[in-house]
DNA sequence: TCCGTTTTGTTCTCCCGTTCACAAACTCCT
DNA sequence: AGGAGTTTGTGAACGGGAGAACAAAACGGA
């Protein structure tokens, strides 16, 4: 889904594997609110929803970061993963297009408990400058350069309209960002080198469709 | 991702392919809508995305809708794509928790569009109850049970904070929903027969900031 | 120190999904 | 009617990920 044309490093780690660290952050998270110090792969696994084997074989990929016989040390290995993924540092993000899922996503506080920043928030939408959402002034999408420059943002969220959602995504590129969130509808066309990744939300629910008509198909049989 | 434990049917289509038959099912609206009545593998992929090969392979399984030399008729194609994943008969669905992402979903079009009916909105909140929300009046968590058995609803989205997420699941479950769709962070567990699908906004940027490192560490390398 | 227990890290095998490559089938032109 | 040009549908090779199974390593007790 997410096109790599980037430069290879040392240790790559799989797709998949990378996919799931973000899920094996949170669980170590809330054990280690719950004042648990030590795990085994099998309670992570369990806490992750996961298979353990596999669990053991992802963190194989970070490093020998367990004891045997006796399990993981959870504020370890949470820093350990944590640093691998790049959530220690603190990542400036823009959010386009702050309608009914840009005030969503710029309320929702998942994004800056796990190291995410929103720097600003944009609308192409006159009558919605000025507006404040969750504590943010919304400005003009023209300012997007200008605020990209002055904070090093490299990760752009699109919640627009779907046929605004190439053109904001060609300024963005244009401007330097090198990563992107899409939540409009569509097919984006990036250069090389960009990672997009798309989340449908008509696309999850004709999945559960399907696979419920299959379900009623099975029992009138 | 999705556990699939129920009844096996004749033609078994890879869990791959159908989540991909939604995205080429919108390629086709937006080719039909163009004015184009007939498309090849190679036009339809490029309008999806995909490679073309693994287009022609996923139809393949609905059967042989095509014709060699000509290549697909858009509406007949679109229909059959529908018709294979149900949405050419309507869905009714319940959503709960209305907070920002729940107000975005009941405000969110593209369901509606493609099948799906937003028949009750739920909250636990007493302060939110009679408040509209797209034309619909939010009612308290406890009306899930008769609402779903009013409407036969098969399919819950789930949009709460994720503490009050497996509670809602669990009783989702027990009032005779079949597939959900969980916005809300952690693991669901739910008993076999039971589709979950899961959107994790968070995990999704975390995936973007993990290349996005790797490609400042290749630059300074 | 030595042995049994626990749990990790890794190897091996299997399966699913992707891609290539090509024969079959259809259209159009002469 | 026949041949050239297109495009589908599919067989086969390939690659990556999932899970089982086990050896290596640490701990604890006698």
């Amino acid at each position: 889904m997410t096109a790599r044309t980037s430069t290879e490093s040392a240790r790559d780690i799989p797709e998949a594997t990378v996919a799931r660290l973000p899920v094996y952050l949170r669980a170590l998270t809330t054990l280690s609110e719950a004042g648990t110090g030590t795990c085994s792969s099998e309670a992570l696994a369990a806490a992750a929803g996961v298979n353990s084997a596999k669990l053991r074989k992802d963190l194989s990929y970070l490093g020998s970061y367990g004891t045997r016989g006796v399990g993981y040390d959870v504020d370890y290995l949470r820093y350990q993963i944590a640093r691998e993924i790049g959530v220690t540092q603190d990542w400036p993000v823009v959010i386009v297009g702050i309608g009914n899922l840009g005030h969503a996503l710029a309320n929702y506080s998942g994004f800056r408990s796990r190291g995410f920043r929103t720097v600003a928030l944009l609308d192409a939408d006159p009558a919605r400058h000025g507006e404040m959402v969750a504590g943010i002034e919304v400005q003009p999408f023209d300012d997007l350069e200008s605020i990209v420059a002055e904070h090093g943002v490299a990760i752009g969220v699109i919640a627009t309209p779907a046929v605004a959602a190439q053109a904001v995504a060609d300024r963005m590129v244009a401007c330097g960002i090198t990563s992107i969130l899409n939540f409009a509808a569509g097919v984006l066309s990036v250069p090389a080198g960009v990672d997009v990744r798309k989340v449908d939300l008509s696309v999850e629910l004709q999945v559960l469709a399907y696979h419920e008509q299959r379900k009623a198909q099975g029992e009138l049989a």
